[in-house]
DNA sequence: ATAGGGTTAG
């Protein structure tokens, strides 16, 4: 037999390496695998292309960039698999290290690296810049993937997110063969542009949609509010058996946290817990936060206290919860609570303490935590908790406090800083520097219809009819409309509408007979009638119907029709409510003896027994 | 033999 040392094969590398190769997948830990790679290179496998990419993408799936890269740069002569596993380490990773994805890319052409069909997709949505987006589009023509569904998708989808509508939309209409992701990310860019009739034109065009697509035309009306459609597309979708997942499951909740509608809510959670939807932390943040804006604390904090693990977001949500609530003691409990189980708090957190603070009118607490969190947890403090700050102080009546907050701050105060310290004016009656804030909001958002009322409210408040005429002009002028009132009361499954003076509903008449009554009793029992909200005034159809008509208390009337004695009343409204509103219902909740939970704009009112949980400080 | 796109929180 001749010997075959002369022509000795090594057999190639993956095949020797397969039993290290897969203990790398097996390992759980970054610590194994940091030892499973000592173990690679003492096998001189240090140059082996296939073995380091498994080393590199593990670090990827552990977030571990940092590692990765450094594995990378021993690596004598990498390929483009290699390239595109640290490209994706580097988009997937949270991590600090600085990287410049671009300066990557072209050391490897410099490298003459082709690149190959995985490269752009990452590539693409590493992108900063506009610029950059369309250069990288050029690149993916040059190297022959312009038909390339991947790269295209990706394209649209981050043309889309530069706000570049035609950009995106001319690669999709060139698509030779767009498949249902393309037709999904169209959607969706439209949707977060708000262009919500064109990405419905978009979906009905489609010919086969799955829960997807569904969820994304779903998600797209209710982060455009128009959560009725989304209701109706919602049903739809069941007629058609497409499956209710987890994400259409989040979205219709969301749904229902816009209108109040506490039953379907609930009803979804139950579907989740029936079908054995997995309750990961974004969903269960959802549901928390559905239970606490549709006005069920007690709910939101069984699901809360039910979660095996919980992430900052879920407690952020449920200090959130109870700080809209007014229980501004309990949310600082559950924040130190927070603490306690290492959980490590962010801005959001504080941004949640501080507003339970400033709602329940506990200054020295909130003026505490303002230091405490930079001092304690290194977070500085963003124009957000400066505007919880101005808020605090301003609502518990210390302007001048309230205005050096404002002054002091390092970055010029934005509209809803300032609104707040206007709100506070009014409350407080001081005209003067009611008058100049307003004034400088009014022209910080000329397009917020509710500045400018907020603005005529102080010059009505002093008599100045005259500027209130002014703002109302202003307004014309500009072509603001005010945002119309509604109120929302969700009885048997459907969800009721009003506004006010609104003669729409098909029990209008009798709900207008109960209004009479009511109204009548509550007189009994002292309501004067407060033409304190002129701001109603500034609108033509509710003109005639001020104060007696307003949409809280048809929405109210009808609930005392459809419900039995003793059932509580949810009301939700899209604006603030008003003065008159609120001495009604307080006095509605004892004459008819009912609780009436009405969550506002800003927060909840929880009316028993003739007072209100805001003890009036709103 | 290894990698890829769209949909959900505060």
């Amino acid at each position: 037999m001749s010997s075959t040392s002369c022509c000795q094969v090594q057999p190639p590398s993956y095949v020797t390496a397969t039993p290290i190769l897969r203990a790398v997948e097996t390992c759980s830990t970054m610590a194994e695998l940091k030892q499973h790679h000592s173990l690679i290179l003492r096998l001189g496998l240090s140059t082996d292309n296939h073995a380091m990419s498994r080393v590199i993408n593990f670090c990827s799936k552990h977030d571990q960039f940092h590692y990765a890269l450094k594995v990378f740069n021993t690596i004598p002569n990498p390929d483009t698999f290699l390239y595109n596993t640290l490209l994706k380490s580097h988009f997937n990773s949270h991590s600090q290290t600085p990287f410049n994805v671009f300066l990557f890319y072209s050391h490897m052409l410099e490298q003459s690296l082709t690149p190959n069909s995985f490269t752009f997709p990452t590539l693409i949505r590493s992108c900063s810049f506009y610029k950059q987006v369309k250069q990288l589009h050029a690149h993916v023509i040059k190297f022959g993937f312009g038909s390339d569904v991947f790269a295209l998708n990706n394209l649209i989808h981050v043309y889309f997110s530069f706000g570049s509508l035609d950009d995106a939309r001319k690669v999709f209409d060139k698509m030779p063969e767009p498949n249902i992701v393309s037709w999904t990310t169209v959607i969706s860019g439209y949707s977060n542009c708000g262009h919500v009739d064109e990405a419905f034109r978009v979906f009905e065009l489609m010919s086969h949609k799955n829960s997807a697509s569904w969820n994304a035309m779903i998600a797209c009306f209710v982060q455009n509010n128009r959560f009725k459609e989304a209701f109706d597309l919602f049903k739809q979708m069941r007629v058609e058996k497409v499956e209710l997942d987890k994400f259409v499951a989040a979205s219709m909740i969301s749904a229902c946290t816009g209108l109040g509608a506490l039953e379907l809510g609930k009803w979804i959670h139950g579907y989740v817990e029936r079908t054995g939807i997995e309750l990961d932390s974004k969903l269960a943040t959802t549901i928390i936060d559905m239970y606490c804006k549709c006005g069920c604390l007690e709910k939101a904090l069984q699901v809360f206290n039910g979660l095996p693990r919980k992430g900052v977001s879920s407690w952020n949500c449920m200090i959130g919860g109870l700080a809209l609530h007014g229980k501004g003691e309990d949310a600082i409990r559950l924040f130190r609570e927070m603490e306690r189980e290492m959980v490590v708090p962010d801005a959001i957190t504080f941004v949640n303490v501080l507003t339970a603070c400033a709602h329940s009118g506990l200054v020295e607490e909130g003026r505490y935590y303002f230091r405490y969190m930079t001092e304690v947890h290194g977070v500085e403090p963003a124009k957000e908790h400066y505007g919880c700050m101005v808020d605090l102080l301003a609502r518990a009546g210390r302007l001048d406090e309230a205005k050096e907050v404002l002054d002091e701050m390092p970055m010029s105060p934005d509209a809803s800083v300032l609104g707040a310290l206007l709100g506070a004016c009014k409350i407080h009656g001081n005209l003067e520097l009611g008058e100049s804030v307003g004034k400088r909001v009014v022209e910080l958002e000329p397009g917020n219809s509710g500045r400018y009322v907020m603005l005529a409210n102080i010059y009505a408040s002093c008599g100045k009819w005259n500027q209130v005429a002014g703002v109302r002009k202003m307004m014309d002028d500009r072509g603001v409309k005010k945002e119309p009132g509604f109120s929302m009361i969700e009885m048997e499954g459907n969800v009721n509408e009003f506004v006010a003076g609104g003669r729409d509903h098909p029990l209008a008449k009798e709900i207008y007979v109960k209004v009479d009554e009511m109204l009548e009793s509550i007189r009994l029992v002292g309501y004067v009638p407060d033409p304190d909200g002129i701001l109603h005034d500034l609108v033509e159809e509710e003109r005639e119907n001020p104060l007696l008509h307003h949409s809280e208390k048809l929405a109210i009337c009808y609930g005392l029709l459809k419900s039995k004695r003793g059932e509580t009343l949810r009301i939700t409204k899209n604006l603030r409510v008003c003065k008159d509103c609120h001495q009604a219902c307080k006095l509605i909740s004892k004459v008819y003896d009912r609780d009436i939970i009405v969550r506002d704009r800003n927060r909840f009112h929880h009316f028993s027994n003739g007072e209100c949980s805001c003890k009036d400080y709103w």
